[in-house]
DNA sequence: ATGTTAGCTGTAAGCGCTGTCAAATCCGAA
DNA sequence: TTCGGATTTGACAGCGCTTACAGCTAACAT
């Protein structure tokens, strides 16, 4: 089922197919519904495949997520579609579960699949990869990784300010002895985030800080929490998990302790997914405007698509902290 | 940068560097070795467009899902992607957040991506697009809609045997009055989840059932909630919800009134997704087995992809009862 | 020396579509 | 009736790749 059969079948060439199709250009108003009608009663598809190959564009942008399980990826996904779709385009996602070699291969497929666009949301990133991406001219956004350079965008977040608010917050109550639940992907090279709270907590000499990791899942932030709790030193005070999810993990694991939150034990997140105001106790977390995020990464891809304009920048985002009912004075 | 660049450099035919590339026939060690090294330095990356064009098959299966958001439909994909990885298949998706025109839009991107196979796990469906899949003669997998036909399998949940379960059971703890919380995509034609509770509560006449519907989110089911609580009715002593995120948004608004689950009120949720043991309290719900559910998928787009084994039947599904904290004996 | 095989590699015909360019058609004006 | 320009259409050359099929080379048998 091609355009040449229904091009018989409306007794016209393939091109007049094609410009109904597209309704470009000017067609005569009777060809145009003769197409249509063949086009209805074949129930033509054009293949996209040809098309864009043809064309040489392929109007669809492509997002490279971590992990789509935890909403945090998931609604800056969910953006980024919506706006795409608004402006006529497609999205293709990847997952790579924190797997550098499937990076790899999702930034490969999605060169292969000549993406318009590509949105890197992960916390992994290879600068060979880099190299690749910019050799094939396609605009990047990368969110979190990586340095701004011709046709890349970086978008980050001054999570180092989000976790000092954190930290600061939990010293003014007086904790001294912190947990924190990061997850894998944060192991190996002194990870950032975990560097960050490092940081923060010596800035008071007071405070000291253990911590655990797992992985990027509810199971993952209970289990953590858990080794956290049984690896012999004292209980600590409050636990500031790097997520959300990660956290309501932690959650399920002191309540089937017996140790209440915050009365016991605070518990802290961090990206404010909705899910932090409905588990129980709503949680104190950090506000990551996942919706801004989105619109950027689409502004940006797309609107390099359309006109070249190549003005690369760095964009960072103060985080905002929110006070809810996992954190409290340290107990005693 | 295409196939013939790179066999330029390395001094061969197209047809040479393409055998390379699908390391197909045999190609003399020498000039594999020669074809490998200028990929390598061309960064050469085959147009995936092209390629499935020439082919005539396309190696990728498509996934159609009502909400990605919920992880349910989430877990599905999951399993089928691993699978269809394992395959040497790729996946994309595509979201219709129960919308019929999106549903539509969705089926013909994959019609014209010529997807090897598409499942679509959604709550609404068109029968003349299934007859647009079927002229297409793409295998399909639908769940939950749509009667086994050929090239279409159909897999089902026992929806009704699982809330019969669920109505049982309260019933048995004593409660009389219940509430149903469904979500939005179930308005409209009388649906059938609905009328399942409607008809598992008929069997007891002393038990008596209101509803109230919003979107499918932690947020949609606590304002359902919320107006089956506020509409001048007595308050219900157990609440049904249709799934478990709504439960989950459910528990936040009984709490929000200061009323006690299960002491003041039950709720139930229905999948058996992760956050329904995380959640406090744990959720009594009914367990969908969503990995099953994508390993069959995968299995049968794919094998009947590659051998045309075009046994089609329907797959029914027996979910089991789950008992946790969110149920108890109705007060008083 | 010639014929035969086997092993590699090149040639070229599409795959289904778009876009350019030229041909055909149509319209009112002369 | 004829002509010029505007309006519609058709022919055809690719887009980058796969895949027969044909061609070439070496090695071996006759």
């Amino acid at each position: 089922m091609n355009l040449e059969q229904v091009a018989r079948r409306a007794k016209v060439s393939t091109a007049t197919v094609s410009r109904v199709m597209n309704n470009a250009s000017v067609v005569k108003n009777s060809t145009r519904v003769r197409v249509m009608k063949a086009i209805e009663e074949l129930k033509y598809h054009p293949n996209l495949h040809a098309r864009s190959l043809a064309g040489g564009k392929s109007r669809t942008i492509g997002v490279i997520v971590s992990n789509m399980e935890n909403p945090f990826f998931f609604d800056i996904y969910k953006t980024v579609e919506s706006d795409a779709h608004a402006a006529g385009f497609e999205v293709v996602v990847a997952n790579t579960d924190y797997r550098s070699e499937q990076l790899v291969n999702s930034i490969r497929l999605m060169i292969g699949r000549r993406v318009a666009g590509l949105a890197a949301i992960t916390s992994e990133m290879d600068p060979a990869l880099i190299d690749e991406l910019n050799d094939n001219r396609i605009p990047v956004v990368f969110y979190d990784v990586g340095a701004p350079r011709p046709n890349i965008t970086s978008i980050r977040v001054n999570y180092r300010r989000g976790i000092e608010k954190v930290v600061d917050y939990l010293h003014s109550m007086g904790h001294q002895r912190l947990g924190f639940v990061g997850h894998h992907a944060m192991l190996g090279p002194i990870n950032e985030r975990m560097k960050t709270v490092l940081d923060a907590v010596a800035s008071y000499p007071s405070l000291e800080v253990r911590s655990a990791a797992d992985a990027d899942t509810l199971e993952g932030g209970r289990l953590a929490t858990r080794s956290l709790l049984s690896d012999g030193g004292p209980t600590p005070t409050a636990i500031v998990c790097v997520n959300d999810i990660m956290a309501v993990g932690a959650l399920r694991e002191l309540r089937e302790r017996g140790l209440r939150v915050p009365q016991d034990v605070s518990v802290t997140g961090f990206d404010n997914v909705k899910l932090s105001e409905f588990c129980y106790p709503a949680l104190t977390t950090v506000h990551i405007p996942r919706e801004s995020i989105g619109h950027i990464i689409c502004e940006r891809l797309i609107r390099k698509t359309e006109q070249t304009t190549a003005a690369d920048k760095e964009i960072v985002i103060d985080p905002e902290f929110v006070l809810r009912d996992s954190t409290g004075p340290a107990p005693r």
